[in-house]
DNA sequence: ATCCCTGCAAAGCCTTTGCAATGCA
DNA sequence: TGCATTGCAAAGGCTTTGCAGGGAT
């Protein structure tokens, strides 16, 4: 069963309605190799549906996010990426062309102390590294 | 020397002038115990100086980030929190009530492994845990 | 048949920008 | 005095919302 396919199952098994357009955003999700915006997963559904809105598309999205199968990154450049992915990983993006790399990392390392006295209950974990690629290197000795 | 004043100093020894305006968005950063917003140093400022605006506290903030005095947290709630605190610590995000927590967290554990060839020079980490505090903690046995 | 979901359009929110006037160095 | 900085207002970009019609179950 295809990437899509599961998606689409878990929407229905959490008694929500499998419509084309949630199929089309699912499958474009699945398209893109990598952390595309809302607007990116906007236009290459237009493609195929010219009607396809934007409420369609956010509301799509947030749901997805939601149903935890689809994790949300807020890298400060003013929208949101959406990444698919599964498994942990970190993020990294190049503060010179934008571009955005997953680069594993070890989660348990990562953990938060339980004897810090915070008393939250974590549900999520982001590490978001900022650089330059090498292309973008700026020239320094 | 206050950290206001040790800020104001850094200001000008990068050759940028030190205007009331900018002096009193330092003070504000330096008042808020922590993590505020943009609108609410432009908030506070404007109460002993109504006619601030917009544009200088964005710009003053945005030199501060590039001075690597204020680190810029993007949390994916709609708006830009900055934290003037020193040292490295991670954030606790409450999805419930919003508020933002420090946490120490081993720096060195996160570091990436130089075995990795993204072949990036890393400038920055943020580690970023979302969750419930105590009181928000979901109802659920 | 129900009511969730969609499309359209507009509003909302935070942030940035343009430009003339101001004032710091 | 020169030029960085300010204030004002408007624009900009992404995301959300309201509502009536339509479609999935």
């Amino acid at each position: 069963m295809s990437s899509v396919d599961r998606l689409c199952e878990q929407l229905k098994a959490q008694g929500r309605r499998l419509t084309p357009q949630r199929r089309a955003i699912i499958q474009a999700l699945c398209d893109y190799d990598s952390h595309p915006t809302a607007e990116q997963i906007f236009a290459r559904v237009r493609q195929d549906m010219p009607d396809m809105s934007h409420a369609t598309v956010y509301n799509t999205l947030r749901e997805l996010v939601e149903m935890n199968v689809l994790r949300e990154l807020d890298l400060g450049l003013g929208e949101r990426h959406y990444d698919l992915h599964e498994g942990d990983h970190a993020h990294l993006i190049c503060l010179g062309c934008g571009r955005i790399e997953d680069v594993p990392y070890d989660k348990e390392a990562v953990k938060l102390s339980s004897r810090h006295p915070h008393g939250f209950r974590i549900v999520d974990c982001n590490v978001i590294f900022r650089g330059y690629c090498p292309d973008c290197m700026p020239q320094e000795k």
